[in-house]
DNA sequence: CCATTATGTAATCATCGATTACATTTGGAG
DNA sequence: CTCCAAATGTAATCGATGATTACATAATGG
């Protein structure tokens, strides 16, 4: 073994352990034909560090700073110079996890037929209990509250407002067309959110297997649960 | 300050950095005639381990195995001669919070007719989520599984298939009076429970703000979402 | 070209859950 | 009553984590 492959060698141990990695360049102090190799500096750290925490929730492992400095193959203090703390890195995890979600949400609605204000409720509510179901550990974070101090993502606080007020237009489309039957509309809304929440949330928190639901019929109550509370609310 | 003085502040500051309660005895080395006095062994110290991280729990501090100890005014380590680890001892804090939940919820069902069916199911969502709004750090316990595995907690389970069964038998009695619209009635209780457990977790998780439901406003609008619900099911 | 700023490293702290070796108490067998 | 074993608490220690500080290196713009 060569002494580069001792020093590599060793380098990989480092990395291996801790996932730093030493500025020593093995040679030419300036590598300018490869701005790819790694350098001294990352590169977009930042946005490394979000993609490798939202890797980390997807795998159902708790994210901590340093895995994800690790992940990126950077001392543990580095992610420290992008986020003030914890709080904020796991808040920019949500921004970007509130994006696809609300993507995913808005595409689904884009399919369905815009003059049947209850069609779309319904394909809202599917598409939000879908994507809940298939992305556990990204909906946990952009719904708990617990990884980081309320409104400190705006990119959260935007997107979710306007899905709520999605909810409020439709609803307000399905009453002029005299669809529903009399009620509050605001209580609608909020009946149907902590309805789609609450059934997200039995599914994270393990409480189907309790209600004898098994894993592949999920799916199915949670469109006749979407389907029994449109009946309720629709003019019979 | 007498050599005496000098180790009670010792002792005190010891105290109040650690918790740790020293073994020694400022004098008579058996206290015969005061049994409650402390002494090296603690008593029942099982039961003020659970009691700590219930306070702890509900001052909405983070519930650590070292702070409940400090409590109990015991070593660090001396939790573990009673739980194996963390999770055994959130899973104790969560089969009392769950004990006092379901005799709540039992005692409110004392008070409402037996013959008026929907009348008991409704009393059973505005115990349910009464309880859950006045103490949210226990509700966040018993119902998330984030804090031990599943079923590590006999009696969080035995309570928690109890109050199933109870919203069972209501629903097949309300059926079998012909009180409700013809639908699945495993579907409406779960739709149900997840319209509940919605509305719970929608205040745990900080989301009312967002909806624009001041503090004041919840429980009514609690009540309202359990009568739409109600309404929903009901034969017109 | 150089200085200022941005970004990463190294070293260090306190806290936490957990484990181990040791100390003290308690309770039962003889 | 005595003595020993089991139960229970203490002390010391480990590895992981979030966080902070001083320092090193790169990138940028006048």
């Amino acid at each position: 073994m060569s002494v580069n492959g001792v020093i590599a060698a060793y380098i990989h141990v480092r990395v291996m352990l801790e996932g730093r990695m030493p500025a020593r360049q093995t040679s030419r102090p300036r590598a300018r034909q490869t701005p790819k190799a790694r350098s001294y500096h990352h590169g977009d750290l930042r946005r490394v560090l979000i993609d490798a925490a939202l890797q980390l929730a997807a795998e159902g492992a708790e994210v901590s700073v340093r895995e994800a400095a690790r992940r990126a193959a950077v001392s543990p203090g580095a992610p420290f110079r992008h986020f003030p703390n914890r709080d904020a890195l796991m808040a920019a995890v949500a921004g970007e996890a509130q994006r696809r979600f609300r993507a995913e949400i808005e595409g689904a609605m884009g399919e369905a037929p815009v003059a049947d204000p209850l069609g779309r409720f319904r394909a809202f509510g599917l598409a939000y209990l879908r994507w809940a179901m298939r992305n556990p550990a990204h909906f946990e974070i952009i719904s708990t509250g617990r990884y980081f101090a309320h409104g400190s993502s705006a990119e959260l606080t935007r997107d979710n407002a306007e899905l709520i007020a999605l909810t409020e237009r439709i609803l307000a489309e399905a009453a002029e067309q005299g669809l529903l039957r009399p009620a509050d509309l605001k209580r609608i809304q909020i009946a149907g959110r902590a309805l789609v929440y609450g059934f997200a949330r039995m599914n994270l928190d393990g409480h189907f297997p309790r209600w004898g639901v098994e894993e592949g019929e999920i799916e199915r109550m949670a469109e006749g649960v979407i389907d029994l509370f449109i009946a309720g609310i629709a003019k019979p």
